[in-house]
DNA sequence: ATCTAATAAAGAAAAAAATCTTTATATATT
DNA sequence: AATATATAAAGATTTTTTTCTTTATTAGAT
């Protein structure tokens, strides 16, 4: 692949690329009510955030909008999801078939975001051999293999985080170029693999946090 | 804001909050294995940031440390944990006990993080009735008369996206004064209401695009 | 005791992101 | 057709966050 028509590589700030897919989602619900164009300041309006920022968000997709119109609502979805590469149903083995791995088996719109869970992998014998929505789980043993003749990229890590290291290890072995990590642990791999952090603790601290300064704001007062 | 008094409002900076817990996490490891004192340079370098960042994301928290020497580890741990409210146990209600809420039920970790989860509701008859880690399941019915007699002020929403607002409008009714939401709707509630958004698809987003970034370089070289 | 090296702390600079401002354009209204 | 207006787009400004520098302090070495 060589000579991208339009040779603007964008990209897009971490910020807005996690702006974009709250859009998407509301997008689609206001497709499906019939919208068929739909301005920035609407957006900014409904999903309480600056319309300017919106327009910005949406610009570096590349969509254009038109004065006193506003977007058209199908292309604005069509362009986002291809930007983002939700029509490319990336496949992924989820390791640890365990309460939050089991959830995510179990939750069916990750694929439309571009994310196909395809196989589950852990050590627990009571698990090896069972299935969830379609996707059965097997023993680790086999992910090396499986994953180098599927040629899978991308890992959703759901292990224990006292494991999580020496699993990361493997799967950085076995040639996964991308990990979901799901645990607490800050992982180490080469430079070359991608790992993104999804931490719920730095989002229960945030919470509580905020509760806390607003309880002492008022307190102040 | 004005007048600056002794008020140690400190008011650290989003990042900054969600760094925190990472560094506690590898802090309490590192206690395990009998480390006495540590230095933000080794922090740093083990969780592959700046140094200077570690620095001054701890003086946020009002901790010292010495030179030559670092922080004493266990008046370091003490400190970040007794400035994000850890040691509050903040008592919670999770709403929607589905796939990803009974998850979370089953995880112990989040009252070490000040997040206690004590009851859980649902309107599904085949989980009323059952608990889970010691948590009873509950009927939506019977929420706001709870929240309000046991002055619950936080809840954890994993209900359907579909019925993500209706259901937010009850706790807001209910005397909820900040809710972690889970679902991807983005919530409409008043001003004095927290919400914290956890959104998975962000995160996906986020990694299925970096891996399509690194190709796109990789193929233009 | 004195010197050296490591490192916390404070401050400055740079980078990134959000917000605000201006301009141009297309549509609806008159 | 002319005008007013909403809005996308581009640019400027401000704010926030990160990174870089400098300074001061302290333990350990000489
Ligand atoms: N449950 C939650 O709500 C929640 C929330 C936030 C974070 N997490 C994190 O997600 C991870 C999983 O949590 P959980 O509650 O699902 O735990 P869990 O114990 O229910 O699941 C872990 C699964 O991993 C499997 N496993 C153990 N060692 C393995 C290995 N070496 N290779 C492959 N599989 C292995 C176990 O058999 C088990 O099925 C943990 O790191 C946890 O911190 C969970
Ligand atoms: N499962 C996942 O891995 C996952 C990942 C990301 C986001 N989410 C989000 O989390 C939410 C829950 O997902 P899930 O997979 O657990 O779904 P689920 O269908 O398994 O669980 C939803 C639960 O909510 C209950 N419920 C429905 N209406 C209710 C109401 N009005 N009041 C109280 N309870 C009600 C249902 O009975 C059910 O038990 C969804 O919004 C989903 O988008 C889930």
């Amino acid at each position: 692949m060589e000579a991208p028509q339009n040779t603007k590589r964008t990209k897009a700030s971490e910020p807005t690329l996690k702006r974009l897919p709250r859009y998407l989602h509301y997008l689609q619900k206001a497709q499906d009510k019939g919208i068929l164009t739909i301005s920035a300041p609407v957006i900014g309006k409904e999903l309480q955030c600056d319309p300017t920022q919106v327009v910005k968000d949406l610009a570096t997709t590349g969509v254009k909008g038109r004065p006193r119109i506003g977007y058209n609502i199908h292309e604005l979805i069509q362009t986002i999801e291809s930007f983002l590469g939700y029509n490319r149903a990336n496949e992924a083995f989820l390791v640890g078939a365990g309460n939050l791995g089991m959830a995510m088996m179990s939750y069916p719109d990750f694929q439309r975001f571009g994310l196909k869970i395809v196989a589950a992998f852990d050590t627990n014998r009571d698990k090896i051999g069972r299935s969830r929505s379609g996707i059965n789980i097997l023993h680790m043993n086999k992910f090396q293999d499986l994953a180098r003749r599927l040629q899978v990229r991308i890992a959703v890590l759901t292990v224990p985080h006292t494991v999580a290291q020496e699993v990361t290890d493997l799967l950085v072995a076995s040639g996964i170029e991308a990990i979901w990590n799901l645990t607490p642990s800050q992982l180490q791999v080469p430079e070359h693999v991608i790992v993104q952090n999804t931490s719920m603790y730095a989002n229960v601290t945030l919470l509580l946090k905020k509760l806390q300064e607003k309880d002492e704001s008022e307190s102040v007062q």
